[in-house]
RNA sequence: GCCGGUGUGGCGGAAUGGUAGACGCGGCGGACUCAAAAUCCGCUGACAGCAAUGUCGUGUAGGUUCGAGUCCUAUCACCGGUACCA
């Protein structure tokens, strides 16, 4: 209201400003009316619930917000979806749970303690404060009284004492592994923080250094999570997918070969032990202890080894190196030939992965065809296929083609004219025999690491001693708090530099010992969140509330969690069944994953051709007659700026649409109608300030009809035999849209294509002029529902005017979704599409019960397609129900 | 590199093998107004035509089908993930 007047003053017009001030009693307001909604729902308490054995349940989820500082259009959008959900569901006579909490562990809180000198945990806390509050004036239907912040000790507790319980399990164990490290901090970079190879802060080459860490056997549960997606029709296929891919499972051969001078032979494994024969040299990695200790006699190998080790860690990264390698010096012997093969070091090889070497076929392996190539190695053909022709100095992708029903093996000796499986059979018949190979299934799912060497997180609860090793901090002595009030520098971790922390006595022995100074990796936390909040103020991590509320029934989140979160999530979900806590098999039946947000993005040039990025908010488009973007203008001195196209919201191109202005200025119910309304829910989301106007200017219209008609005296009953033939068609396409809309929201969770058929439907209404006593009826039951059906999407709007309608103030959460008429469905005349070979030609329209012979002749009586099929002849006429007529003429 | 996704009017999008462009935005025209804003009404894919209507049209090139935006093959562009951002 405050902003239309203000409008109203810098137009200096004093009479409209009466007009609007004596209408305002009637105006759609947003701040009062979210406003008064919203103290009713907290007054009575409105989304808080108790298990209740007689109900049905429904636990709606949405990702839990890192606090960030503010609230962005992610979240909002986020958020709103998991709303919807869940008040649709609450309609549907379900006991909903939407919980809250904040994800409170992490990397910015760190860079945000470097760059404003404040502690991280007083900057989350504040955060946390601050985003509350946005949410709150969102109107979300959340239980806050099961909010915690996975910063809280009395929430980690929980999660260092799993941990110490998977120690003993041997779940949780310690190896070597590589990270990145900056030479000049002398710290550990995350991927993120690793630019082209250098470290983000000090630009210096960033080097692979191999450090102890902590590790979860997510491994030994490969094939159970992998299975596990069958069971989940709910799941979007291509999360599915990707986790299946993600987790790898491959059937191959692990081969052992005897290497000249050594005593260990070398392990690889492979999927084509049918190229056996083609092996022409063994890949390793430079972490493997045989290159190691070749590189100790030799400086060239020693020196290539440390060029290989620069650069990060990252998969990405190192699969667009460019393909490097050296022969140590050092033979293999083939297992079947007896022939020498040279080992060679290479830097596409990894160490954490398989047994860190390979055994390279280029003449069957795209990588070791160019790898060969390059080097000068041999390219041995061992597979032919009828009719193609094999060409040493060009690849082509049938190389490579094990599925390929017509391949044979050749220049094999006795495997020659198998095929793969024949092949694959015998080559492993004749390794067990020889005790030089086994049959494996692998997968490329790596253990979990779960190490992190920084401070803002939750510590690893044990302690180092000389004498006895990893020793686990007794359960008496949990949690082992972080000191929350630190200085931090940014380099070194204040646990590390803190002795008073950092040293302590041995448990078991009782010497001088030291505390594990890293911090467990964020995933933890959000890998079980979801149970403890079925279980507030529980002293154990979940109590026997969590068999109430699990599985999660709905969860919702970025499509960019779909691997890493997703698998962990799943992972401890199975390890918390392991332990007794859960009774299913999977933490959540239905996911759903959003899209981005999305802007444009201006921005100004500087002679020295950086940019400035100009948030859009101070920008006017400027359009061409037909309505076309011509360019854009800065707002304050009407100077164009350059249009830089559409990306994801971010701070770094300053195209961030502030919510909670956009809650000020238009409502939190247009700002969620918008979310719900622009796009469909797993496709990105472009904001648009003109698009949120037309949804405050739907919600003004609706408004008002709905007061318009309170207005009415006293209103007859519904008779719905008597209605005419335009009141019963608008009652039709009211009954058609509650179906619909039911479906939209609750099954195809198409949220967009649902409110756009509420829109049509009040088009429809406000069309009917009839002020008859039967049309009052009808409109009565057409605003009343819709009333009900927007609800989940616009709940302050929804609040006020189902009172407006003469309902109680306490009844519209509970109030049961509106039911279909079956009856008022029912058409009478059918309108068909008539086609003649597939294109369009006319229209008909015939009764319902018309049967096909009918339809088809009055297709054929249309004066069109008469015209058409004249000296024709018709050879099949094709007549689908309720939708076209096609004939087919030759 | 690999895995997954997306591509439709001026724009966001709709169409679950059956009338491409619902709904919203923008634009154009009209009503109201001294005027403007707001509001209301109408039109709005391109081309041809007075019109009826016709031709073309869903990234590109093929294919399956009575019928393809939708299914298949190839290809291009963009987006997400790639194990230490969350």
């Amino acid at each position: 209201m405050l902003w239309f007047l203000a409008s109203v003053f810098r137009h200096g017009n004093k009479r409209t400003m009466q007009a609007i001030l004596a209408q305002s009693l009637n105006d759609y307001d947003p701040q009062s009316v979210e406003a008064a909604a919203q103290r009713y729902w907290s007054e009575q308490c409105a989304y808080e619930v108790k298990e209740d054995p007689a109900r049905q349940k429904f636990f709606c989820l949405c990702m839990l917000p890192y606090p960030s500082g503010a609230l962005h259009m992610g979240h909002v959008r986020n958020y709103t979806m998991g709303d919807v959900i869940a008040r649709f569901q609450r309609m549907q006579g379900k006991n909903v749970l939407q919980p809250m909490g904040w994800d409170a562990f992490g990397l910015p809180a760190e860079n945000a303690a470097i760059k404003h000198a404040t502690a991280p945990a007083s900057w989350t806390y504040a955060n946390i404060g601050h985003m509350r509050d946005q949410l709150k004036a969102l109107g979300y239907a959340i239980d806050w009284s099961r909010e915690f912040a996975t910063c809280q000790s009395d929430y980690y507790l929980h999660e260092q004492r799993m941990f110490v319980h998977l120690m003993k399990k041997g779940i949780a164990y310690r190896k070597h592994s590589v990270v990145n490290w900056d030479p000049v901090d002398q710290t550990v970079l995350a991927n993120e923080q690793v630019i082209d190879g250098c470290g983000w802060r000090t630009g210096a080459p960033v080097e692979q250094r191999e450090i102890p860490q902590w590790f979860l056997k997510i491994s030994a549960y490969a094939q159970e999570l992998l299975d596990g997606l069958d069971t989940l029709p709910g799941w979007p296929e291509a999360v599915k997918n990707m986790q299946r891919h993600w987790i790898g499972r491959s059937n191959g051969l692990k081969i052992s070969f005897a290497v000249e001078g050594e005593a260990q032979s070398l392990t690889v494994f492979t999927t084509r032990p049918d190229t056996l024969m083609g092996v022409s040299f063994l890949a390793l990695a430079a972490g493997h202890p045989l290159a190691q200790k070749a590189a100790v006699r030799d400086p060239r190998l020693a020196a290539f080894l440390a060029e290989i080790k620069r650069g990060g860690v990252s998969e990405a990264e190192l699969e667009k190196q460019e393909k490097r390698g050296m022969a140590m010096g050092l033979y293999a012997i083939h297992p079947l030939s007896g022939e020498k093969l040279p080992l060679w070091v290479a830097n596409f090889v990894l160490m954490g992965y398989g047994t860190g070497a390979v055994m390279a076929v280029p003449g069957h392996d795209e990588r070791d065809f160019e790898f060969a190539a390059r080097y000068g190695l041999p390219i041995k053909q061992v597979i032919a296929v009828a009719g193609e022709h094999y060409d040493s100095t060009r690849w082509q992708p049938w190389y490579a083609d094990k599925s390929r029903p017509d391949m044979q093996v050749i220049n094999s000796g006795e495997l020659d004219g198998k095929d793969y499986a024949q092949a694959f059979e015998a080559v492993a018949r004749l390794l067990e025999q020889r005790g030089m190979g086994a049959r494996q299934i692998h997968y490329r799912l790596r253990d979990w690491g779960v190490s992190r060497q920084r401070y803002w997180g939750c510590p690893i609860p044990v302690i180092r001693c000389p004498h006895c090793g990893d020793v686990p901090v007794p359960e008496k002595d949990l949690p082992v708090l972080l000191p929350e009030d630190v200085a931090f520098s940014g380099v070194r971790s204040p646990l590390k530099t803190d002795p008073q922390w950092r040293l302590v006595s041995c448990p078991v022995c009782g010497s001088a010992a030291e505390r594990e100074t890293d911090t467990f990796d964020t995933f933890m936390e959000s890998s079980w969140y979801y149970a403890r909040y079925t279980s507030p103020g529980a002293s154990t991590q979940v109590d026997a509330r969590a068999n109430y509320w699990l599985p999660v029934d709905q969860y919702i989140g970025g499509v960019e969690h779909a691997i890493l979160h997703l698998l962990y999530f799943r992972f401890y979900h199975k390890l918390l069944r392991d332990m007794g806590l859960v009774h299913t098999d999977e933490p959540v039946t239905r996911l759903l994953c959003q899209g981005m947000v999305i802007a444009e993005t201006f921005y100004r040039e500087n002679k020295d051709c950086s940019k400035d990025w100009i948030n859009p908010a101070k920008v006017d488009i400027q359009r061409d007659s037909k309505g076309r973007v011509v360019g854009a203008v800065l707002k304050s001195d009407g100077q164009p700026v350059k249009i830089g196209g559409i990306e994801k919201m971010s701070k770094s191109k300053n195209n961030g649409v502030d919510p909670q202005s956009m809650v000020a200025r238009y409502g939190a119910d247009a700002v969620r109608l918008f979310s719900m309304f622009a796009a469909p829910p797993e496709q990105s989301l472009e904001w648009s300030e003109a698009g949120i106007e037309g949804m405050a200017r739907f919600l003004r219209r609706f408004w008002r009809e709905v007061l318009a008609h309170a207005k009415q005296p006293a209103l007859p009953q519904l008779e719905p035999d008597q209605l005419d033939a335009v009141q019963k068609s608008l009652r039709r396409q009211l009954h058609e849209t509650i179906q619909k809309v039911g479906d939209d929201f609750g099954r195809r969770h198409a949220f967009n294509t649902a409110i756009a058929a509420l829109m049509e439907l009040f088009n429809a209404v406000n069309k009917l002029t009839d002020m008859s006593a039967q049309a009052c009826a009808v409109r009565r039951e057409v605003l009343e529902t819709m009333v009900l059906m927007l609800n989940p999407v616009v709940p302050h709007v929804s609040h006020h005017l189902w009172q407006v309608l003469g309902h109680p103030e306490s009844t519209l959460e509970d109030q049961p979704w509106p039911q279909v008429d079956q009856a008022a469905l029912v058409r009478d005349q059918l309108k068909l599409a008539v086609q003649i070979n597939g294109k369009l030609r006319a229209t008909i329209e015939v009764s319902a019960s018309a049967q096909q012979d009918e339809v088809e002749q009055t297709a054929r009586r249309h004066p069109n397609i008469k015209a058409f099929l004249a000296g024709k002849t018709v050879r099949r006429v094709i007549v689908v129900h309720g939708k076209i007529v096609n004939i087919v003429v030759g």
